[in-house]
Formats: C-alpha cells, sequence, structure tokens
DNA sequence: TCGAAGTGTCGAAGCGCTTAAACAGATGTC
DNA sequence: GACATCTGTTTAAGCGCTTCGACACTTCGA
C-alpha cells in the first residue's frame, strides 16, 4: 500500500507539503507541485479514506435513502440514483446506498458514525420520522419531495401541480369536455404520497377553471384493474373523450382496450400521460405526455447538499432550499381535437 | 460527538474494554459487558467509521458497480441492487454505489483508497477490463454475470442456458413444432452480451434436440420494432404457434399485434416469457413465463464476498467460487396445446 | 538599512479506533 | 507455599491523514 510518506519520500518533500498539494489549501510553488504530482502518478498514489475521513471530519461520502416500496416506477427511481451518483462524483464524493427499510434508524446511524456528511432521502412522506433525526443530529439533508416541515433542510421535487394544471389545459384547448383521469391504486391515495396528492389537485384545480367534467379513478397497473376501471368510466360518463393516466402500468392495457373497444386514439379519444419520454415513445401511437427529468431531481438534489456542506464549512448557516422542476408537455400522436 | 473513550468514562473501563465488548474478540466478564451496552445506549455511541476502517484495516463497505446502459430491464437491476444492499447489512457492510462509466480506473480507485473491503460487479462483459485490476490490486470480488477468465473470483448468474431449455421443452411438450425467438436488439448481441447469447444457445440446443424449427429475430422493444418483427416473422414462417420472448419491452406489443392480427392467445399461437414473475402477471392473458430471483443474486453475490474476507481474513486463500442459479418455469394462461 | 509582510515548506499533534503486550488477581498443581 | 495457568482488564503504540503553528527566506516600504 502507498502512503502519503511514500510519496513525500520519492518526492523529496515532507507529507505535509504532498497533502496540501493535494487539496490546493496553501501556495505551493509551481515546481514542487510538479514534483509531488509525478510522483503520485508513478507511485499510484491513492489518499486512504479512513485516515482522511478520521483526520479530515469528513467522509466525502453522501448517504442515498431508497424506498423498497416499488409502486413508484422503479426506473425513475434508478435514474435518479445514478443521477445522483454521477453529480456526487462532480463533487468528488461517493454514494452510499441504504433502504428505507432501515428506517430512523437508518440515518441515526450514518450520520452518528461519520460515513456520510450528507444524506438524500428519496420518498419522503409528508410527515416523516427521519426529518427530526436529521434535524437533531444536524445532519445536512435533501429531500426529493416535500415534506411538510422542511425546516434545516432542503427540497427538490417536481412541480406535480403544474404538471396535472398542464394535462388539462392540453385537453381543454383541443375541445374536450369530459376527462377521465385514470391515477395509481387507493393505497397510494391513502398513504397520501404527495406526488399523486398534487397532481390530482392541480388536475381539478384547472379542470375547474377551464370548465372540463372530470372523474377520477384509482387504478393497480395491471391489465384487469384498467379494464375495470375503463369500464366503469364509460358506464359513468360514456361522453368522455379525453384521458389523463398517471400510472405507467395502465398505459399499455389502456391503449389496447380503447382499441378492442372500437376507439381509435387520437381520433375518438385522447390519452395524455404523466411519465417519461423513453416510456411514452414506446407505445403505438406515440404518447403525448408530460414530464420532469428524472436526472434533474438528482442533480439538483446534491447540489443542494454541496451547497449546505459548504456553508457549514464556512461556519454560516445552510439556507433551506425549496426547488420545484418545472413540467414539459410533449405533444406526439395520442391527442388531437375533441370529436364532435 | 460521543466517542468511545467518553463510554469507557461512563462505564468506568478502559476504552480497550468497550471495543472488546463491541467487537466480542476477548473475554469479558458478564458484569462488566453489562455496564459497558448501557453506557453505549445511554449515551448512543455509535464507533466512528473513519476511525474503525483506519484501525482496523477494514471498512465493512462493499462497493457496487453498476451499468449506466439501460437495455437490460431496469427493475431487475435495482431489484439485485436493493438485495446486496439487504444482504450487505445483514453482515454488517454498507454498500456503496458506483457506476461502470468510471470504469477500471473506478474500481481501482476504491480499492486503493480503501474505501471498499470488496466488489460487486454487474453486466459483466466475458472480456471485462475490470477483472485484471480487481486481480491485480488483491480486491475481493463478486460478479453477477460470467466472465471468461474468472480466476481470483467468485461469480453467480442465472442459467440462461437452462432458462432457454426450459422454453423450448415446454412449447414441445405442448406439441409445437415452429417456434419464433424474440430477442433483445441487436446491439446486444453484438456486444456479446452473456445472457442474450446463452438463453439462445441453450435454446437452439434443446430445440434442436426436441425437432423444433426456429427462428431467432432481433427487436428493440419498441412498437414498431416489435411489429416489424412480427410481420418478418409471419411471412418467412406463416405455420409459426409458438413465441418466446426476452425483451421486456417487446412483450406488450406482440400480444397486442397478434390480438388485432387475429391470432388469440393460447389458442392460436402460445407465448413464453423470459422475464419477472411480476411483470408476467400483468399481462391479459398473465404469461407463462421463465423467472431466476434477481433477489437471490445479489444475495448470492454477497454472501461470497463475506466467504472471501473471511478467508483472507483467517489467513487463508479465497475459493473461487462459481454459481449458476436454476431458473424456474411458471406455467399460465399464455401457453397451450398446439393448434393442429 | 531595518522591520513588516508575504511566500513556501516542515514538524508535530491529534483525529477515534484496534490490538498486541503487559499486568493484576484468582485458581489450580505438585 | 512456590509456581504455573487462566481470566479479565489496562496500557500504549500505532493506523494514514489533515492542519496549526513555526520557521526560513524573499520582497517591500519607509
Amino acid at each position: 500500500m502507498v502512503t502519503i510518506a511514500d510519496v513525500a519520500r520519492h518526492a523529496g518533500v515532507s507529507s505535509s507539503t504532498v497533502s496540501y498539494v493535494l487539496s490546493g489549501k496553501r501556495a505551493i510553488s509551481e515546481e514542487t507541485r510538479r514534483r509531488v504530482r509525478s510522483s503520485v502518478q508513478a507511485l499510484g498514489y491513492h489518499p486512504n479514506a479512513g485516515a482522511r475521513a478520521l483526520a479530515a471530519k469528513r467522509s466525502h461520502i453522501i448517504a442515498l435513502m431508497v424506498p423498497l416500496r416499488t409502486d413508484v416506477y422503479v426506473p425513475v427511481m434508478m435514474e435518479i440514483a445514478i443521477s445522483v451518483t454521477t453529480a456526487a462524483r462532480q463533487h468528488g464524493f461517493d454514494v452510499l446506498l441504504i433502504t428505507s427499510d432501515e428506517g430512523p434508524g437508518g440515518v441515526r446511524r450514518i450520520a452518528a458514525s461519520g460515513l456520510a456528511d450528507g444524506v438524500v432521502l428519496m420518498d419522503v412522506e409528508l410527515d416523516d420520522e427521519r426529518i427530526p433525526v436529521l434535524r437533531a443530529q444536524g445532519t445536512q439533508a435533501a429531500l426529493i419531495g416535500l415534506a411538510d416541515d422542511a425546516r434545516g433542510l432542503s427540497c427538490v421535487d417536481h412541480d406535480f401541480a403544474a404538471a396535472g394544471a398542464l394535462c388539462a389545459d392540453h385537453l381543454a384547448d383541443l375541445g374536450h369536455r369530459e376527462i377521465a383521469f385514470i391515477g395509481y391504486g387507493s393505497g397510494v391515495y391513502h398513504r397520501h404520497a404527495g406526488y399523486a396528492e398534487r397532481t390530482l389537485a392541480g388536475f381539478r384545480d384547472r379542470a375547474g377553471q377551464r370548465g372540463l367534467r372530470f372523474l377520477h379513478r384509482t387504478c393497480e397497473g395491471t391489465y384487469e384493474s384498467t379494464a375495470g376501471t375503463l369500464a366503469r368510466v364509460l358506464a359513468d360518463r360514456p361522453g368522455t373523450t379525453g384521458f389523463v393516466v398517471q400510472n405507467e402500468g395502465a398505459i399499455g392495457p389502456l391503449l389496447s382496450l380503447l382499441r378492442s373497444g372500437g376507439r381509435t386514439v387520437p381520433e375518438d379519444a385522447s390519452v395524455v400521460a404523466l411519465c417519461q419520454d423513453q416510456l411514452a415513445e414506446q407505445f403505438a401511437p406515440r404518447l403525448t405526455a408530460v414530464t420532469g427529468s428524472a436526472q434533474d431531481l438528482g442533480r439538483v438534489a446534491v447540489d443542494q447538499i454541496m451547497r449546505r456542506l459548504a456553508a457549514v464549512h464556512d461556519g454560516g448557516r445552510p439556507a433551506d432550499e425549496r426547488v420545484l422542476l418545472t413540467p414539459v408537455l410533449t405533444v406526439r400522436d395520442s391527442t388531437g381535437p375533441a370529436p364532435h
């Protein structure tokens, strides 16, 4: 194993000089810097992470707590996890993966052991019990999702209310008057998952403003469940011409069912999906969709933590940021003017 | 911050005694152990991870390198990542997430800095350039996937050849004679991805033994691509009655297309999917599928690393294990006797 | 010309833990 | 009763790094 002392000897300087060259925290002459750098290269030196963390009281690791529950579309979770990792690396940080089944105790463990300098929490509930722990430990954190009380931490999320409103506007602009909103399974609403409630609220408000009649129905995302939901919608409101789908699993079945029921998309019925563009492109017809970037979510969360850490490092009090990312509507082939 | 010295003072013992109580590496009297434990509780002590890693030369972290590429079904990757994390925690280890875009350099960085005690590599190519690095660094590793030369490391994977054979056997048993194998996009085969090639080879061999005629066609997993693939299959072999689908994205479109083409499943055509049970259950009809547990994959990989670390710790040479998990065929509603 | 200020490097303390070796006291052996 | 043995605990030496203060030397202003 190559240590900083080996590098120092090789370069003919003291080990503190090597440290300062590497951290840039003190002025070092051009000549010395060059010699040290080439010794580092020659010996293949990588600072020992434990020693560094111990001496500097910073691990250069952030923890990412991912939900075990999979009612949220899994590829999106993965995309967030990967973007958090990539963004963290750009700041010289690594990412520790922990699962939400560890609960508040997991957060305490990570923070108290100094394993991580900061924590990113996914799938945050409105009244999340991990938040008081974070505050008590003085751990820097960023939430992906909105909490009721986010004092002492930063958060970022999609603006789901705006996404819902975009759907309502688009269908209203096309002349649709009766809309069905196919949502997540009822469990998601009972849990008061923010993304589900806020989307629905945003849609509802805008639909009201635009004079739309609409129905909200839950749906589990299987073929059977979608068939049942669609049948009830058409029984209750035969005049429905617009569909908004938030549950990714229901999209394929819905398209199949509309087709086999004799309704052509977009001539007889328009469908707007709330899902990733990548997914929207896979169907026939390609779907008009409202999207927010999962990558941005991860990147912003990491940036927030980095700003908090920098503030603490400089002896200040970190600012509690609250960022909502604006969703985008991409018109494709699944929406068109309402039939007469 | 609570240190081991605080606990020692509180319990009226020396800090080494506290350390021995916690690690169990020396005999400690019942009485002392109780006092120390309750002091740990009372003060909320968590050992500092950096100090521990530095002194013990073990970080109690394993790194998990996940692919950025998403041609493999993402939820499966996520399931593996989560099962690795869960299994690691049961051994008192945490998981560091790194992305494969860091390449061999990432592996070197993690190993040389002592950040992780072991590495789990996903999406391994037959001739993977990270493997020599692992060997050179003497890092303990487990691969998920098979490499050409796995000396010095352990590996685990699904027995994809057996999975392919199961599909052929099932369709042959039902009397089908002409089968189409709908695979991944051509890029996957050009890359010589092990899972794709081995499944196909296993299917091909067994199909040969059972006297089946078959066609292998690549498919990108979009609706258009599946439509094109199916059209070509039916043009080349109008008598095809059995379908094996390995590309998750092609399943939904294939079912839709068969239905709209007037072929009822399973009366006119049988479909066997190579995918997770959860996914197979979502379609109508529910799909007969060949599955391997992604959870087991992660768990076994972690167990392999733990055994390797234990062997090194005991001064021995770790055994290079090679485990293939047996796939399971679950018959559901998408396969039936071949039509006359 | 002298002291002050600035620049570049080093020495050494210390971060919180593990662990080998030393030690104290109880127990057993002849 | 002298000695070895065992059990339970302490002492102290690091692990490899960061960082504070000291120091040597140069440059600058008065």
